[in-house]
DNA sequence: CCTTGTAGCTCTAGTTACTAGAGGTTTTAA
DNA sequence: TTAAAACCTCTAGTAACTAGAGCTACAAGG
């Protein structure tokens, strides 16, 4: 089964150009062509860039996303002890970096829910967001 | 009491050419200059650095926090009512955006961490990162 | 078979929020 | 007084797209 830029782009919730684009810095392999020079999908091509969307959505850079798809490509047979330990390295490296974006997320969380509280409480017209966001000693954690 | 903007940038742990970048943009006012041409700040100038810095770092985006400048700087006698339920679903919005990549990430985050467990227990570098994030269903939490 | 509309093609330039560097001037301190 | 540090402007680069101009290909209806 054949898929057009179109289709893939249906399937995959990520718009043509975007497609294109990561043909072009080579995150995407060249697509085949069509006769009449239209790029031509396969299901892996869609494997691939569900991978893709779905880590950029979870907030990797496309940088990040290179070192996985290559850490998944990495020949087994060669140096397997290495890489074995480069799999670690990087894998460990992302949950960190993951982890580190929960917790800045999770005051930011925090900090927004405290200013609504504040919004609902008083139903005086003024609304403290902008108080709250002026004065950093108003809010928790940091 | 005068700050240079070397200083400026000191107390409010904002580099000195975004500074000038926020200047250029019209997001701090034109700073006034010393006699050799040099920018020269005051209180105010820190206080709403350092408000806009901090809505950066609460995820709010440069548009953002101009319309909440605006709505701190506009007359309240002029429909205020309008004004704070802007501030308020600019606040909102970012909470639900906040809430919703903290849950993505925290279903990454535990599949990393399988994925460390698995490497580190059995020696195959066959790493399930790639499928997971190729695979949506793949995924706990949505 | 022809036409028309949708989908595809390339290439350039714009977006956001900065950051870095070149090349020059002003201030400060020894 | 002189050298270093801090300032100045301006240009260009970054990530990760997005949009538009101007063109070609293809599928469906008459």
């Amino acid at each position: 089964m054949i898929l057009t830029i179109g289709q893939l782009s249906a399937k995959s919730s990520c718009k043509i150009t975007t497609i294109r684009y990561y043909e072009g810095i080579k995150l995407m392999p060249e697509a085949t062509r069509s006769s009449g020079n239209q790029r031509q999908y396969h299901q892996a091509d869609l494997n691939r860039l569900r991978f893709i969307r779905h880590s950029r959505e979870l907030g990797f850079s496309l940088d990040d996303i290179k070192e996985l798809l290559s850490l998944s490509n990495a020949p087994k047979n060669d140096a397997p002890e290495n890489n074995s330990h480069r799999a670690e390295d990087i894998a460990s490296k992302q949950l960190q970096a993951t982890r580190s974006r929960i917790q800045r997320l999770q005051s930011l969380e925090q900090e927004l829910q405290l200013m609504l509280n504040h919004c609902n409480h008083d139903s005086h017209q003024t609304c403290r967001v902008i108080e709250v966001l002026a004065n950093h000693q108003l809010c928790q954690g940091h």
